[in-house]
RNA sequence: GGAUCCAUAGCUCAGCUGGAUAGAGCAACAGCCUUCUAAGCUGUAGGUCCCAGGUUCGAAUCCUGGUGGAUUCACCA
């Protein structure tokens, strides 16, 4: 199906060239924009950049390039206001493109080719040491549907994950395993293994600043004191026990690596998040090391050897500053760790990009990474893509696990789904349904109401989370979106003897709605398109959103079943099935679901 | 101090990469269920688009300089 906005930009272009009797037209001075609501048409061509071919009054040349374009085909009429040309598209034309969504294959999305670029996606990458929080979700939601957005444009997409599973943090959730775990499991406790891990994690932290504030009491410095705490020197041993491979210590850190990661593959399963391929650091950190440690010998000037070992990446030249490599002990810092997955990464796949899902507190890193790796040698640097987004913010302001100021993961998605429940069975649509199903009603919804809130929001801004007010069911809303599938639903399992086969001969009689309606639907895929430019799942959630509206419009203006013109009632269901259809894929653009009934 | 990002209605956010009188939702107020699911629809009210310059026929949008906020510049990850 041809686009409409390309046909009327190579109308235009032959007008002024006719009309003006110009040889060549600077594609960029014709501008096609969608006319506002408030005046009669369907584009607007600005005529203020082509009065210079022109050489007249915008009035004028609108109205002479109205009149040459009016016997195009799909011109219906045109009117001019000030400089600006209205077009009014014929409603043949609209009908005609209905009848092409309907008949493609999965409209609106590209299938990718064997060929097509291929795109890495690294996103979540939690640690071990801590459950997901909200600001991971926003992580997760955003990754999955970039990924699922890009795939839709007809890219090759590689889902990956890379979990932090060593370091000394790590230690230090062992060593209070050790300490105080009591010799017992999660399944002992019967609580989540992340959430226990983050526990210790959390008790371990506590108990180091008791040691410190004796220290300092005792008269030392405070620095003195942190590095000193006898449990700070019991973690770092630890760390060098796991380095040297020491069989015990490796034994705890699988078995405590266990539990967490059966607790996250829980609360990915219940985002509906997921992964083609998972790195583990405690695979990769050496291999940065040893990158660094050749390119030493390879005598590049900004990158020297201290006298005490250590080693650093000199970027004044890049106007930032000076970044450690590898610390005098010879142990890699995260850079370098990043520096040897990257190199591992396009070992494996090649990509043509690679996408950092990756909050915007590691601006910073991630633009150093990708000029140390450039200065390395490696051209594919310039392949590297830092998606930031803004942090989540709470009514009281960050986040601090440490102070327990966090807003849980799974505790959220818990909260939700109850408020999903309350609110269903208030209005008590949901009678018939069995338990089960009214279950799953209530969990699509709730996370339909999450995920849209998160992903609606542009992610390089940060956002504002009221846990007691954000998250409403009414309004620019996730279950305002699914409600109105559901309504579509509902009222396409009523309609009896449907055809598929429109009457070619009715299009004349489409009002308004349904022409408004045909023309959202329409814009399906360019805005796929637009979203996978811009790696942004807040262009569908936009999108998505005017959809909904514009079908309410018509579904309130509209008869459907009850309208007594059997093609135009064949038309309306035809037309209010594909509609659901679109909003079902776009929504799951976003990783939402659709629920049948609500 | 340097760098990066942000600033639009009381609140939460859009604004199609420079176009017409800046839009939604929430909250407030007034209406619409004997009618395809009212988690819906219609209307009213609400704005110095942080400030000052500049570019342009035309700026919320681009440039410069301020102001305010966030992040970052660790032998932390």
């Amino acid at each position: 199906m041809l686009n409409i906005e390309e046909l009327l930009h190579n109308q235009i272009s032959t007008a002024i060239k006719a009309v003006y009797n110009i040889k060549e037209v600077n594609s960029k001075m014709i501008q096609i924009q969608r006319t506002r609501k408030e005046f009669d048409g369907d584009f607007t061509v600005v005529v203020f950049p082509l009065l210079r071919l022109s050489k007249k009054r915008p009035e004028q040349t609108a109205e002479e390039l109205g009149e040459y374009l009016k016997n195009y085909e799909h011109i219906e009429n045109y009117n001019v206001i000030k400089g600006f040309l209205n077009l009014t598209i014929t409603k043949q034309f609209w009908f005609n493109a209905l009848q092409s969504i309907q008949k493609a294959e999965n409209f609106g999305f590209t299938p990718p080719t064997a060929d097509a670029p291929k795109i890495v996606i690294e996103y979540s990458s939690p640690n071990t040491n801590k459950p997901l929080h909200l600001g991971h979700i926003r992580n997760n939601l955003l990754g999955y549907s970039i990924a699922e957005i890009l795939k839709a444009a007809g890219k090759n997409i590689v889902k990956v994950n890379l979990i932090n599973d060593r370091g000394i943090h790590i230690c230090k959730t062992m060593l209070a395993w050790e300490k105080w775990g009591d010799g017992k499991t999660p399944k002992d406790l019967n609580i989540k293994g992340d959430h226990y891990v983050g526990s210790l994690y959390v008790r371990f932290e506590s108990e180091y600043k008791k040691e410190i504030s004796k220290l300092i009491e005792e008269g030392n410095e405070k620095e003195f004191a942190q590095k000193n705490a006898p449990l700070m020197l019991q973690a770092q041993e630890m760390l060098r026990q796991w380095e040297a491979g020491n069989k015990e210590t490796r034994q705890l850190w699988e078995m405590m690596n266990g539990w967490v990661y059966a607790g996250f593959d829980v609360t990915y399963k219940a985002l509906g998040v997921n992964f083609d391929k998972v790195y583990y650091e405690s695979n990769t950190y050496k291999k940065g090391r040893n990158v660094v440690l050749d390119s030493v010998a390879h005598r590049y000037n900004w990158l020297t050897q201290r006298a005490d070992k250590s080693i650093w990446a000199d970027l004044t030249s890049d106007r930032l500053d000076e970044k450690i490599l590898l610390r005098s002990d010879g142990t890699s810092v995260y850079m370098t760790q990043d520096i040897g997955t990257a190199i591992e990464r396009y070992k494996d796949f090649d990509f043509d990009e690679h996408i950092y899902v990756v909050g915007n507190e590691q601006d910073y890193h991630f633009k150093v990474l990708a000029i140390v790796l450039k200065r390395l040698g490696y051209d594919w640097a310039k392949r590297l893509n830092h998606l930031s987004y803004g942090m989540v913010e709470l009514p009281q302001g960050k986040m601090k696990s440490r102070e327990g100021k966090v807003v849980d993961a799974d505790h959220l998605i818990e909260e939700m789904i109850e408020t999903a429940r309350k609110t269903s069975l208030e209005l008590g649509k949901l009678d018939e349904l069995s338990n089960d199903q009214a279950n799953e009603v209530f969990r699509k919804v709730a996370l339909g109401a999450l995920k849209y809130f998160i992903l609606r929001v542009d992610p390089k801004r940060k956002m504002l989370f009221n846990p007691e007010e954000s998250i409403d069911f009414n309004g620019n809303t996730g279950p305002f979106i699914q409600y109105t599938y559901v309504r579509i639903l509902s009222m396409l399992r009523k309609a009896e003897n449907e055809t598929n086969e429109l009457s070619v001969e009715m299009f004349n009689l489409l009002n308004k709605s349904e022409l408004g309606l045909i023309q959202q639907i329409y814009r399906f895929r360019e805005t796929i398109a637009e979203a996978a430019e811009n790696h942004s799942p807040a262009t569908i959630a936009n999108y998505v959103y005017e959809l909904t509206k514009e079908y309410n419009q018509f579904y309130h203006d509209c008869p459907v079943l009850k309208e007594e013109n059997a093609d135009l009632r064949n038309f309306r269901i035809a037309l209010s099935r594909t509609c659901a259809q679109t909003i079902k894929k776009a929504t799951g653009l976003l990783g939402m679901e659709v629920p049948e009934k609500m």
